[in-house]
Order: C-alpha cells, then structure tokens, then sequence
DNA sequence: CGCTTCACG
DNA sequence: ACGTACGTGAAGCGA
C-alpha cells in the first residue's frame, strides 16, 4: 500500500489547486465516481494518484525523487504526530500566572495614562485612544484606519510612554493566549503531552508547517520564552533533550548555489559571516561593533528575500539611500549572488517555475505579470524560493535518514519536533553521545559540494536548555 | 470570516 | 504615485 496521495502530486507538479478536489478531479478527468465510503475513498485516492504519478511517466525524474522522498516521509511525521512532546503542565499554569499579573498591572498602568478604560486588545480602540483622543501623528494607512502595530508604536513611543506600554501589554497577552493558554488546552489530560499535526503539503517552498497547536513558533529568547521552552521536556530523567540546528543554512545554501567564491571563502574558512558583510560595508579596519554586525547581518538575510532600500531601511532603522548602498555594496563584494539570481529570473521567465537543487518546484505566474508590483513580489519569491525550498529538502532527507537509523537499531530515543532547520529529540542518556555524533554526521552528509553544512547540537533537561 | 497583529525560522 | 523581505499559524476583535 503506497502513501502517496493525490495531494502531493499536485503539491509537487502544480502553482494551483492545492485543496484539490479529488471527486470532481475524477469526475472530469477520468469519468469516474468516487465512492460514498470514507475508506474506500481513501483507497481510491491513494491508488489513483500514485497511478497518475508513476506509470503515466508524464513527471520530470528529479520531481519523481521528490515524491518518493515525501511518499517515505508520511509515516515518520505520522510517528512525530502520535508520539508526541511531553509538557510540565503545573510549571506553564505557574508561568501563565506571573504572565497574568504583570499584563494585569501593565493593563491598570494604561488606563491611568489615558485617563479612561478601553479594550487594549482592540487594534481599532486604540486607533480612537491615540490618534482622536491624543491627536498623536498617524503614520501607515491600513483597510480600518491607521496602524498601530509595533514599528508605529515604537515610533510613537519614543514621545509618548503609552506606546511602550501598550507594547509590552501586547508581548503579554501574546504569550499569555498562545502559548500558556492556547498550549495548556491542548494537553492530552491523560498523557501530558502535545501532538502537533504536520502539514506536509502547505508551504509553497516545500516547508513544512505545523498547525493545532503550531510547534514550530514556540518563543525563544530569554525570560518568560525561555519558561515557557523549558516545560517541553522529557517525561522521564532517563532521558534529555537533544536539539540539532543547521548553523547559517540559507546563507550557505545561497553560497554553494550561486558558487560565489568570496561568500564560498568567507564559510570555507569559518569567519563568521555578518562580520565578514560588516567590514565589506565600513571597511576593513573599522571596528566590528555589535551594532554594525547587526546592520550587517541584517543585509544578509535581507538579501535572501530580495529586500528592497526601502525595507531595508524599516528593518535597520535607516535612510533608504543609506540602506541601498548597503544593498548595492553587498552585490558588489558577492558578485556572484547578482548573477546567480539573474539566472533564476531568467529560468522563471522562459520555464514558469523555479526550482530547487533537488528539483522541487514552484510555479510563478507573477513573474511574466504586466503589473510592476506584482512581478516585484514574485521576483522576490521567486529569489527565495530555491534557497529556503533546497532547505527544506535538505532536512527532510536528514530526517529520513535518521528515521532509517533509528529504526535500524533498537534505541529508545525518539525523533520529536522539526523547526524548519532544527530536529528536537529525546534521547536515553545510554544512547547520548553516540546520537550526538550519528545525527550531526546524518545531518551534516545530506547537502554534497565543497561547502560543508555544520550543525550545532545542545543537550539539556528541556527545550529551552538544549537551545545552547 | 476578514482584518490586524505577532510568534517562529 | 504606490508599495516595499520570504515562508508559516493563531488569537482577538467586530461585523
Ligand atoms: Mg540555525
């Protein structure tokens, strides 16, 4: 019995149609009516797509390795679904109380500074309190008015204390209803621990996502995330948690793609790369503040996007002609990520689609659009697609292979979660060291070319403390 | 249910 | 003149 499905072969050959409509597809494609029963339904499904896929012979071979890798996938993340991640209940019901009381205090603090009692929560009464009753200067316009999200807030915050108020209520509540509530109701009661569903078909760049509850946006950073992180441990002291991330991935996958030799250079050597930008953007003797490197890195990721002057400048808090020639320098001193992405541009242009180093694809209409705004975005998709998509292969053929070996021994440590470019595991402590260097060696052997990937891996009682 | 906002990589 | 960084999912509001 194949697990491919119908789905995934249009995932993987089409831009449209991703909510296929299976009975009406083979209603019109094959005259053929789809049974009323919810299992022979499934069967039908499963039968006739892998049927479309593999004897019609009509999909591109390296298409067909993708859908043979995704096929193989099904029942792992089927297995990371039903297994699971325990979580300290009592220890995120305390946290949410101390996340209560200070939102609480942060909410009474507000209505004093205003002088009346609105709802914070409310995007449009807190239009009304700043902008009417304030008269504070609007910036953005939105469908409902004007923005009051965090980059105006900010603004507006460096003249009037009720922003920064409002904003560290926000920071608040979000953690509060998402990540202690929205977490602590879909605990299973019996076993403690949470089950995420993984959507494999979703992302247009071959990601996963992860929905009901999404375990892939838990916070991270110091204070209350790191709390909330730590109650995702493992149920019992036998075992820790193992947390292996790709170091730099895009920017190493946008370095072998575009074969750019000083980008190749810069990671052959093991410099760190936003130092590297930094001196190309204010000099080779300038010193390398933390702050420089911070423009810097900014530009690199940004340049992974396809950023603009203008959302450049936004990010980093500059003028657009600034952030342009930081833009423009990049270019200049990584010549060969300009031409690299001329090279996808064209390919989308000719072809309809661009493609990943495993050949997955996505299709961009937009790109032959006569509306400018619309061929800008899809450029810029069309940019990021082959990067952010090649690591998403690259993971979830880690992830095979590590399946493969796990499977292969009789270990008791288990695959838990994947984040994009990280795989949480709990692994028995008897099976510690040698996980360590199995799967950073998995991990690390994936991508082929002189250009290494590295992998940092952490272990610790929980999710927060395996971070590193 | 659309809009707005914000959490992650 | 306009809009402006890719990819996601979830919560609260208000109609
Ligand atoms: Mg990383």
């Amino acid at each position: 019995m194949s697990f491919l499905d119908i789905r995934h072969y249009k995932y993987l050959t089409s831009s449209i149609d991703r909510n296929l409509d299976f009975s009406a597809f083979m209603d019109f494609e094959h005259h053929y009516q789809v049974s009323e029963n919810k299992h022979e339904y499934s069967i039908e499904r499963s039968y006739f797509s892998y049927k479309e896929s593999l004897v019609e012979n009509t999909v591109d071979s390296s298409i067909q390795s993708i859908m043979d890798m995704e096929s193989k996938l099904i029942p792992i993340f089927a297995q990371m679904e039903r297994t699971g991640v325990y979580v300290d209940e009592k220890k995120l019901r305390d946290i949410g109380e101390d996340i209560a009381r200070e939102s609480k205090n942060k909410e009474l603090e507000i209505y004093d500074l205003v002088g009346e009692r609105f709802n914070i929560n409310s995007a449009k009464q807190v239009q009304v309190i700043l902008f009417e009753k304030l008269g504070i200067p609007v910036s953005k316009k939105i469908k409902t008015g004007y923005t009051v999200d965090n980059e105006a807030l900010s603004l507006i915050g460096q003249k009037y204390e009720i922003a920064n108020i409002i904003l560290q209520y926000r920071t608040l509540e979000k953690l509060r209803s998402t990540y202690i509530d929205g977490l602590l109701r879909v605990i299973n009661p019996h076993t403690k621990r949470i089950h995420t569903t993984y959507n494999q078909l979703g992302a247009s760049t071959g990601r996963l996502s992860s929905e009901s509850p999404n375990l892939q946006n838990i916070p991270s950073g110091s204070g209350y995330p790191a709390r909330i992180k730590s109650c995702f441990c493992p149920e019992s002291s036998e075992f820790s948690f193992l947390v292996a991330d790709y170091s730099q991935v895009e920017l190493r996958i946008l370095a072998s793609l575009s074969g750019d030799t000083s980008l190749i250079e810069t990671f052959v050597r093991g410099e760190d790369i936003h130092t590297r930008t930094a001196r190309f953007l204010f000099g080779e003797d300038a010193t390398i503040t933390s702050e420089l490197r911070r423009i810097a890195k900014s530009v690199n990721f940004g340049v992974i996007y396809g950023i603009t002057g203008f959302g450049l400048s936004k990010v980093i808090n500059t003028s657009p002609a600034e952030a342009t020639k930081y833009i423009d320098t990049f270019y200049a001193m990584y010549p060969g990520v300009r031409a690299y992405y001329q090279s996808i541009l064209d390919g989308a242009n000719k072809n309809g689609y661009v493609e990943t180093f495993y050949g997955r694809r996505r299709y961009i209409p937009g790109v032959r659009d006569s509306n400018k705004m619309i061929r800008a975005g899809a450029e810029r998709e069309a940019i990021n697609m082959p990067i952010q998509g090649t690591a998403a292969d690259i993971i979830k053929l880690a992830m095979l292979r590590i399946s493969n070996f796990l499977k292969e021994g009789t270990y008791k440590s288990r695959m838990l979660l994947q984040v994009h470019d990280e795989l949480v595991f709990e692994v028995h402590e008897s099976e510690k060291d040698m996980m360590e260097k199995q799967i950073r060696s998995i991990m690390e052997g994936v991508f082929p070319g002189p250009l290494k990937l590295l992998v940092d891996i952490h272990t610790g009682a929980n999710w927060s403390e395996a971070k590193g």
